[in-house]
DNA sequence: CTCCAATATTGGCGCCACCAACACTAGCCG
DNA sequence: CGGCTAGTGTTGGTGGCGCCAATATTGGAG
């Protein structure tokens, strides 16, 4: 019952924004245990992959809006999972950089992830899981110019 | 340059939220033309294939909250494409119907969407498209209840 | 030296989803 | 019949996410 118009059900557009929604949902919660939300995630996880960097390069990475990288690293700070201090040879610029408890942090919310895609993908078989992602990924890529 | 930390391009939950934002971002574009939003487009969608209806049942049809429809309801009042007359058989109950100028728009938005989807699909070939739509279906189902 | 690009920060906006509380109504069931 | 439960409309508030403008400051190019 309560079905959905057929106008919206048909449309990728309709059936990729409710997924996102399920998805976000999902992600939501599992990180709601661990005290933290998804900008911090994706923060955590580029100091991981590329080391220490200036906010603006971590918001290009994560594709996180300047003015919005300072507000998610003043919360990381105050949780002692990443460390902001000058850097020493530009004026101007913040060194963020991860802390052993971030890193920890980051582990939790790996394994948290882990389950939300197990959840996320449960009636697809495995062959369909890898079918959708590389779709997706050609989709996400030709829309971020990156 | 700039590239995606690994963790989050490999998960379909990044991948889905990002392409979800896209096209959220051409919908809105596209929408920002006609005037309107996305939760007007639901609404009217459901009131052409439906008939009119009561603002709970609106809101259980588009996956709306009530008080979000009440909101979008006035919107579309104000612009004229609805009717909100009380229920003659039921006192609380509102009766919202589709006027005139409301099919209108409903049409109008239907031609932007299908450049959207277009536009969103774009590097996909036929088959792929039916591919996506048919695993995006089936997650969608899979995760609400309804 | 001057001007331009980049940086950090503040403050604000909008969409979408969600929740709690209230007032009221309909319908059911004892 | 009376009272309770479920459903309805409405107000008001919260939060995540994405985005933009303005400001103050700094580095580097020309």
């Amino acid at each position: 019952m309560d079905p959905i118009p057929e106008r919206l059900a048909v449309k990728p557009s309709w059936l990729i924004t409710q997924l996102a929604m399920h998805a976000r949902r999902l992600v939501f919660d599992g990180f709601a245990a661990t005290g933290a939300r998804g900008y911090h995630y994706r923060i955590l996880a580029a100091l991981h992959e590329f080391g220490p960097a200036s906010q603006a390069q971590l918001g290009r990475w994560c594709r996180i809006d300047r003015s919005d990288v300072v507000a998610a690293v003043n919360e990381l700070v105050e949780l002692g999972h990443v460390d902001r201090t000058p850097d020493p040879d530009h004026g101007r610029r913040n060194r963020v950089s991860l802390t052993d408890a971030g890193r920890e942090q980051l582990a939790r919310m790996d394994v948290v992830l882990d389950r939300v895609q197990a959840e996320l993908l449960e009636p697809l078989s495995v062959q369909e899981r890898k079918t959708l992602t590389d779709l997706l990924s050609r989709l996400v890529a030709h829309h971020d110019p990156t």
